[in-house]
DNA sequence: GTCTATACTTCGATAGAC
DNA sequence: GTCTATCGAAGTATAGAC
């Protein structure tokens, strides 16, 4: 029986390096790229332990993408805690390495029901944080829920940044890139003064 | 000798069942459920064949990818002469079953070189297209591009559709796109006026 | 609790008959 | 232009030794 095959404790340090490896793997090369045999190898282990730690390929994604998850959650909720909270939502989106594997979970989700529900409940509860903040940060400075709704400015920023990423990230295209930057920081300028450390 | 082997002619039938095999197998379960005998299975022929027609695997994905891509500039050129161009770009940009594949070829992309080349390339053609067409309009209706440059209302319209369709295709997520997409479109409605079909 | 050996499946690709 | 037959590599997953 399946449901009885033992699997390996949550604390092993080759668990751990199994999830690095998968991360790793999904950077360089893409989802299509994790096989229990190239993260075995990356992680200098057997690939059979790979399924002695997650009965399917699916529980590694899974279990990847949790562990990153969780700490985007804090991180993002640390960041709007900031006393420029539309700086640091920026600064955040646009890390390339968060975006690059945003995406690759979200073309994995495209074909994986159980991967593509945890993803959007994530997506869903960072998306709510942002709002929460937005409302306030755009009343603060005068801007009407009419003139731009909180959940508008969110999606704006987020589409930006996932656009930025992936042509820079995934086509190596650049063009515009730096006037758009340009104009979303003159922007956030206006909104919060200039970019402050921390 | 590879160089030698015969391969089928451009104008085969089968050939076009194989592409269109191909791009269902993309749209349906993505890149990574493409395989030799996945696409000859749903163009009903022998997996032999695929290699009769493409030398390799990413050949086809070449070939699926440049059939559409050069439908693509035609369609964006053609509505980017109508009368109500920001209109056309938003509402072409918004078709999702175009927005799926490019993702998936995008993830193709990070691997592939040759893929990544092609589609870079293609990118940049069709914003260069965009570019020129938003040279005219922004300026015939008053913003200058100080205020804000062609490139960059590009990049937002991209993105914007971009993040809408990954997050509504891929995670069945709708939470703020009815708000963003009235947003937008209250933006061309001041620019074009209503939208006229055409 | 940890890992090895191995079964079984599917893959891309080719040679050569028809 | 199409198909049969097949090779070697790589994939997931399991049973059982330590």
């Amino acid at each position: 029986m399946v449901a009885t095959r033992r699997l390996g404790a949550e604390t092993s340090e080759t668990r751990l390096a199994l999830l690095d490896a998968t991360e790793q793997l999904m950077l360089d090369g893409g989802y299509a790229a994790v096989s229990s045999r190239r993260v075995a190898a990356i992680a200098d282990v057997r690939p059979a332990l790979v399924h002695y730690y997650f009965r399917t390929m699916d529980d590694l994604f899974l279990a990847t993408f949790r562990r990153r998850a969780e700490q985007g959650l804090v991180l993002q909720q640390r960041a709007l805690q900031s006393h420029q909270p539309l700086w640091a939502l920026w600064e955040m989106s646009r890390d390339p390495r968060g975006t690059v594997l945003t995406m690759e979970f979200a073309a994995l989700a495209n074909h994986r029901p159980a991967i593509r529900d945890e993803i959007a409940s994530v997506a869903e509860r960072l998306r709510a944080q942002q709002v929460e903040v937005l409302t306030d940060v755009l009343d603060q400075h005068g801007i009407t829920v009419d003139e731009c709704p909180p959940v508008v400015a969110a999606i704006l920023i987020a589409g930006i940044s996932v656009l930025l990423a992936l042509e820079q990230g995934s086509l190596g295209m650049s063009a515009g890139h730096a006037e758009t930057i340009t104009y979303v920081e003159e922007f956030l300028r206006r909104l919060e003064g200039e970019r402050s450390s921390s």
